[in-house]
DNA sequence: ACCTGAACACCGTTCAAGT
DNA sequence: ACCTGAACACCGTTCAAGT
């Protein structure tokens, strides 16, 4: 946080320049959001013309598309903590709060990861094999919970299943769309979860 | 189709420019995606200068904001189709698949009622009422499905899970996450929620 | 009351030129 | 190889002026 703003350089070079727009970037996204970010702004502040940005990523989007790649390696991390329980229930709960948690500790990179900014189909590499890693890491948790092969066809629909509920859910959360004071966010994904085995079960 | 191009008008005035911006606004949607649209675009093609556009809508954020007040009426009036089967399952089913279907057919708009150019919060009242009409919808739909009181918790609480499903489901969709023929997708609907039922049913 | 033109402050992106 | 300035074609928005 202090040696962040060593603006004045001495050179004409930089030498890290990557990372510095990166960083950079991340941090306007969480002020402004995803659709005010700008590469002039970014550019800007870390006191480079808008051009040079051109040298380091070929376009807007390919900036953007490295900042959601990052947001799913961290959302990876995230789910890799595994519960210490070895209850199914428990170890689905437990992965579906630590997922909610990363989107709402970061819901302009979240947005940004699943909105409209980014074509991940026409997008970098990365930013696909980010994503097919942390669906990778779900398919595991539902291996888990279901006591059947990460590559079952069973744990494959179920890991759908799952990412759909908790993705809408936060996505819910952090669109406004429902309205709870933060500190009780948990105990309604809780609620939530519960409420949907109440309507599986008396629909079978 | 013919007579929407009625371009060269005989008067300065108009008369119903709200509506003819509005519509054209819709299909530049369609066209272009929620984050490419612009008010100059939309202006240009109904044939009108920008500025006019402001004595209709005082930015574009309004403009956008009805245009996705427009899509969660459409989507009230879809889930308002009730099953013909009393199966609560089926109930369910019907509901889901109604809101997956809608989101399929107008993904553009869908991205735009659930994206960050609106924030509905601080945006104008026929959103935020809009879209209260069709958790309303939902809220009835899980009142049949479980057979209590739609203003219950249970009700309340299984209306917001159905939600966080459907619409985890139909974004996941939209956003190119999951690769399936489209000719499949109701299918996978189908085997999500029976994959859920199933995940449920073992953890409880 | 409703519409327009010119203007301002921004964008993304390109291209020739500088170090 | 890496960075810059000027330029182009766009934006959203405002304001004085036209019908």
């Amino acid at each position: 946080m202090a040696n962040k703003s060593s603006r004045k350089r001495g050179s004409y070079h930089i030498g890290n320049l990557d990372t510095l727009l990166l960083d950079e970037a991340r941090l306007v996204l969480a002020e402004v959001g995803p659709t005010k970010l700008s590469l002039r702004g970014v550019s800007d502040r870390v006191g480079v013309s808008a051009t040079a940005t051109y040298h380091h990523f070929s376009n807007k989007n390919v900036l953007l598309a490295h900042l959601a790649a990052k947001g799913f390696h961290e959302l990876s991390q995230v789910l890799r903590k595994r519960s210490n329980s070895s209850e199914p229930y428990d170890i689905l709960r437990t992965g579906c709060i630590a997922y909610f948690k990363f989107a709402r500790q970061n819901p302009e990179l979240y947005q940004l990861m699943f909105g409209p900014e980014i074509q991940a189909e026409r997008s970098i590499a990365e930013l696909k094999a980010a994503r097919a890693e942390a669906f990778g890491d779900l398919r595991q948790i539902i291996s888990e919970v279901t006591n059947e092969p990460a590559d079952s066809k069973t744990v494959l629909d179920g890991a759908l299943a799952s990412w759909s509920f908790t993705h809408g859910i936060a996505s819910l959360f952090i669109h406004d769309v429902i309205h709870y004071p933060s500190s009780t966010d948990i105990k309604l994904v809780d609620k939530s979860l519960k409420a949907l085995s109440q309507i599986f079960l008396q629909g079978k």
